[in-house]
DNA sequence: ACGCATACTTAGAATCAAATGA
DNA sequence: TCATTTGATTCTAAGTATGCGT
């Protein structure tokens, strides 16, 4: 039962803060760790014998590991990134190593290459996956309860725990986000003779798949990861770990917040010690000074450096460029404005106009002195310096502590601004606005849905004609009143109109604001906030305080993640 | 101080399933 | 009842942070 197992697990988290050194020594994670290893995809697939690929408009037969290197491709063909020189060119070079002899010699320009019945055989299987019976799905989706059941849970000391990620990745073109250099290589198939597998020494160790062996089997219990594996395109180990929902990963995330709001009680201390440090005579003294404001302000991220032509161009604080910012004496009215354009996660664009201070806006000036647009702005600083400052300052602080601490304290104020206007309308739609406010300092995007336009435009339509309705009930309100005069008869069916009115009112009032709330969402990410960064805690007490149920505000997985919160949280918590 | 390896969190897009409405 | 839309889940890339050897 989850409700007894989730309750007990948080009475054990309770006393694991308090007990924390006698439960484990320092950096053990675990003491018993028993899985059946990783589910591997299913082995490649030949095409029917009458599908062609043509060259130079020869029909041509592929060999077997040619064939399914060019159906990745096929695959994609819909996309605009197979148009991409870089992907293009990245691809082929993959793909002819994988060609026989015969075929490299022939096979020597892509353009030249026509995968047309590749293309067309794929999106047949996907019309054919889309227009499954019901039966058909019913089969599909028992045998994959099947595989879940088999390999998707471990046992960690006494609790089966939910695996995250237990299917190795299936093979195919590495597509990597924006401009990424290495976009089209081929992501080569994971075989078990690639997988460490860890363990507990006592445990029954995972079988390989027959005929194969493990890469090695470890007994490594200052680690969270049950397998792992090399990425053949970035050199990057992927690990096989839990589900968020388990009780090592909920511990971890419930640490994160209390770091978190330690912070809080220590900010100003911090605060005034960087602005200080904003006159220091040394000048990494004060880039990390200006860098720290910049974090704290701004919730930017830290910045590591990066290998140059590994991965796109990306930058946080730290490694910040030149040419990322321009500085304004005075820009609509205000003083000293920062204006930041560059790049960050995920190649998501950072554009920002801010006024500084004073000190701060010449600190820059000043770091920007005779450098190219391509130097770094902050030349004395990294983040292992910046992390090794802030650690000294409180325990457990580093600079993304300050992107946490921020996001969370900035939903707490919001939602207890936003309360007195939130009586009478929609409490949800004040707990999304505060949500919103953390994903806008955070700087969480996303492309607009395929179907937003229509589906705004649908929504408008439906309005206009409440209106409409409006209108009428209320010119039908008015004839009643006309007619009532008195007559107690017809006054009960004024009072009836009026309700019909009144309710039309509401209706379009909330199908307004649904509008409103769409539109402003139109490009701004809430899940990665709430998931992320937002103490559940805060929105747990919210609901309490505001009698708003919480499937309301998270849905399934996200209560199971925040299974710790929901049960230790009271009315009266305070970030 | 550095360069590299390791382990873990955070991220948006793609895909799948459920809800909604014509 | 079917098609469309919306919300949930899955996927895996891309970050942060730290430790180790030189």
């Amino acid at each position: 039962n989850i409700w007894t197992y989730s309750f007990r697990s948080v009475h054990i988290w309770q006393c694991s803060l308090v007990w924390e050194e006698e439960k484990y020594e320092a950096g053990i994670k675990w003491k018993f760790l028993e899985h059946k290893g990783p589910y591997f995809p299913p082995e490649y697939n030949p095409l029917p014998e009458n599908l062609n690929f043509y060259y130079n408009g020869e029909k041509l037969k592929l060999g077997l590991r040619a064939e399914e290197v060019a159906l990745y491709f096929a695959q994609m063909l819909d996309h605009e990134y197979t148009t991409r020189e870089v992907f293009r060119n990245n691809f082929f070079k993959d793909w002819r190593k994988e060609m026989t002899l015969e075929e490299r010699m022939l096979i020597t320009d892509l353009e030249k290459c026509d995968f047309g019945e590749y293309h067309n055989f794929h999106k047949q299987k996907v019309e054919e996956r889309k227009n499954r019976t019901k039966e058909e799905k019913q089969v599909l989706k028992e045998a994959n309860q099947k595989i879940t059941d088999e390999y998707g849970f471990c046992m960690l000391d006494h609790h089966r725990e939910r695996i995250g990620n237990f299917k190795i990745e299936p093979p195919g073109l590495f597509r990597g986000r924006g401009d990424h250099p290495k976009q089209g290589l081929l992501k080569k198939r994971i075989r078990p003779e690639d997988v460490i597998i860890n363990c507990s020494k006592e445990s029954h160790v995972p079988e390989p798949p027959a005929g194969h062996q493990w890469k090695e089997v470890r007994h490594d219990n200052t680690v969270t990861w049950l397998a792992s594996w090399t990425d053949n395109v970035q050199g990057a180990t992927k690990y096989v770990m839990l589900n968020a929902n388990s009780k090592l990963k909920g511990e971890k995330d419930w640490e994160k917040y209390e770091v978190a709001r330690q912070l809080k009680s220590r900010v100003d201390g911090i605060r005034a010690q960087y602005k200080d440090d904003l006159k220091s005579k040394q000048m990494g003294t004060r880039q990390r000074a200006v860098a720290l404001y910049f974090i704290d302000k701004l919730a930017l991220r830290a910045g590591n450096e990066k290998e140059e032509g590994e991965t796109a161009d990306t930058v946080g604080c730290c490694s910040l460029r030149v040419e990322h910012i321009m500085l304004h004496d005075s820009l609509d009215g205000e003083k000293c404005v920062v204006e930041f354009d560059f790049l960050g996660k995920d190649c998501i664009r950072y554009y920002n106009k801010v006024p500084v201070t004073k000190r701060v806006f010449k600190n820059l000036k000043l770091f920007m002195e005779n450098k190219q647009p391509g130097d770094d702005l902050f030349d004395r600083l990294n983040t292992g310096m910046l992390n090794k400052h802030l650690s000294s300052l409180m325990p457990g602080l580093t600079a993304k502590v300050f992107r946490t601490y921020n996001a969370s304290i900035t939903l707490q104020q919001q939602l207890k601004e936003l309360y007195d206007e939130c009586v009478g309308t929609e409490k949800l739609l004040s707990y999304n606005r505060a949500n919103r406010a953390v994903a806008i300092l955070c700087n969480h995007q996303r492309a607009p849905p395929k179907s937003f336009e229509q589906s705004m435009a649908n929504l408008q339509a439906k309005i206009e004609g409440r209106k409409e309705q409006l209108t009428l009930a209320k010119a039908e309100l008015k004839k009643a009143k006309k007619e009532a005069k008195g007559n107690s008869d017809t006054k009960l069916v004024v009072e009836k109109k009026k309700k019909a009115m009144q309710r039309c009112e509401e209706q379009l009032l909330k199908m307004e604001v649904q509008a409103t709330d769409r539109e402003e969402n139109k490009e701004i990410a809430l899940s990665t906030s709430k998931l992320n960064y937002l103490d559940p805690r805060i929105s747990v007490a919210w609901c309490k305080n505001m009698e708003v149920q919480l499937d309301k505000i998270y849905n399934k997985t996200q209560r199971d993640k925040f299974a710790w919160a929901i049960h230790m949280t009271e009315k009266d918590f305070e970030f």
